[in-house]
DNA sequence: CTAGTGACGTGCC
DNA sequence: GGGCACGCCACTA
């Protein structure tokens, strides 16, 4: 059973454009649980895989794929999938955030704030 | 119930 | 650049 915070970190997170990235300080600002970084990263790893929902494209700030041991190697699984969409990440899993890195406009901001209201 | 852990972020040294 | 403390909160033992 999904809860409505997944379902709001799900949505926003399939709007991210293929080849773009996203923080997960971004994705909590963005359906208003700013500090909240933590819970989407939890959101995420509820996810069933493979899912429909483009979760690769969600990093963290410091630029680089969470690597640890209990995602039981969706991370790098995660790598495979960046690299796919033609952003290259290192064997340390670091990526030039800066260069990828989605900034949505007013049209998509206000596109947010539908999906959210219909949840 | 409490304590520890973790797909995180910011601030400070 | 690296390291640490704290805030955040779901989950687990």
């Amino acid at each position: 059973m999904a809860a409505v915070f997944d379902q709001r970190v799900h949505s926003i997170v399939a709007l991210i454009p293929h080849g773009k990235l996203a923080t997960y300080g971004q994705v909590a600002d963005w359906i208003g649980a700013y500090g909240c970084a933590r819970q989407v990263g939890w959101a995420l790893r509820r996810l069933s895989l493979p899912s429909h929902i483009p979760w690769q494209r969600v990093v963290n700030a410091q630029g680089c794929i969470s690597m640890s041991l209990s995602r039981e190697g969706s991370d790098w699984i995660q790598r495979e999938l960046l690299i796919s969409e033609g952003i290259p990440v290192d064997p340390e899993g670091r990526l030039p955030l800066k260069s990828f890195l989605w900034m949505p406009d007013e049209g998509q901001i206000s596109e947010m704030g539908q999906l959210l209201r219909a949840l």
